[in-house]
DNA sequence: TATTTGATGTGAAACAAATCACAAAATATG
DNA sequence: CATATTTTGTGATTTGTTTCACATCAAATA
């Protein structure tokens, strides 16, 4: 019944990311229109790439006229979902939990951390300005509030049996921080962010990078980062 | 001079840390071999990915005979150069970096946060088990502990100020928690984690899920994860 | 209004990554 | 000791992604 399913986030949707970040500092700039080539040299991509991966996403310019900033940024929070707020919780109040819990750019893009939990829900309560509940409580709140996505920021121990306990109550989407591969059902959406990874990742690069300096060979240590 | 220069973790890189948590485990276990496809299973890959990936990193097993795990391990050990420890720096004491300054994952894998830099070093300096410096004292220590890696974990107002002095300072990779894209030589490694983006992409995709249930027209939604 | 110019949008080509398929080798078996 | 079996390791094939090249369109210009 339980199996691995695993989910990449496609590059082009990463790049699109990319895109609004760039997007929304050039409108605060006052900036109102692009071309592929702008963005392009603002984000590290080439412009044949910038224009797929909008024509991937259906969004579409005006020839010549480049792309509208405002308009472009519209139909990127269409495609997020961006409209509307999403409301999320997050399992898990350690140190990092707690850091998530107050990370205060997930508001700032519409997503709000409704309630968290613990084990030992009266630890942290304290320290924290959003409910902190008990397990056992999950069920009730995950249905109150609908919710359908959760960030897992608990122990690796007990990653698995939290992770069974979300998908009972509903969820359908977790970002999972625990080292570990969690079995889920096929419909549910894993996204694994492993912190020692990503710095260890670095570390054999420099390795990499100092051993073979004079960057010759290159094209075999590295990817250029086509995101 | 200063230009984006962007690298993206490759998959097969991923896969290999994936492979190597699977068999610390399974050593654990005190399993003592392992095959492709027992990997594989365990992994969420074909097995034919788990020997191209490790024909790639210049491991060999025992035509039928498998893989000794602890073989395996120390062969790994040596790619990731986890003989020698690592000293790191983190730059911003916020929640985050507080957060990040206490992850026991980082010491597990010998990779030590060594020193830790702050406008104010004196407002964290009481949570923090580790030392707490002012900027001005930033070459210094990287200097003195010969640091190369570093953990940027300050607002994205900073971001770019900050990454120029690790740079001038000698520092060769940095993980970049803030949301900005940071200008950097071509020969200094940047990975850069967004919470922002891994979040909305798990939102975007159950998003889609949802929308065409039944998971059919799967394959346009997702990539199976290959890595 | 016709012509030139400059940027988009997208098939085609080139490149990269994953899967397949099978030879090679090591072990087990009769 | 020869044969069968099982698993690795890697070219060949397929699949996926990026880059190229150019037709298309919109605006500017004469």
């Amino acid at each position: 019944m339980k199996q691995i399913t695993k989910y990449v986030i496609k590059n082009s949707l990463k790049r699109i990311f990319l895109y609004r970040a760039c997007l929304a500092r050039l409108k605060m700039m006052g900036v109102e229109k692009v071309f592929s080539y702008t963005l392009a040299n603002d984000t590290g991509v080439t412009p044949d790439q910038v224009r797929k991966d909008f024509s991937e996403f259906g969004i579409r310019g005006n020839k010549r006229g480049g792309y509208e900033i405002s308009d472009l940024l519209e139909k990127m929070e269409n495609i997020f979902h961006r409209n509307k707020d999403h409301n999320i919780v997050l399992i898990g109040m350690g140190n990092l939990g707690l850091a998530l819990s107050k990370y205060s750019k997930f508001v700032q893009r519409n997503m709000n951390i409704v309630a968290t939990f613990d084990i030992d829900p009266f630890k942290q309560k304290i320290r924290s300005d959003i409910p902190v509940y008990s397990m056992s409580r999950l069920k009730e709140i995950i249905d109150r509030f609908r919710i359908k996505v959760a960030i897992l920021a608990v122990p690796e121990i007990s990653a698995q049996q939290v992770s069974d306990e979300l998908v009972r109550a509903g969820i359908k989407g977790i970002v999972n921080f625990a080292p570990v591969l969690l079995k889920v059902p096929p419909e549910v959406v894993i996204n694994n962010v492993n912190l020692c990874d990503e710095l260890e990742s670095v570390i054999y690069y420099v390795h990499k990078l100092m051993q073979d300096e004079g960057l010759k060979n290159l094209e075999i240590l590295y990817k250029d980062m086509k995101y």
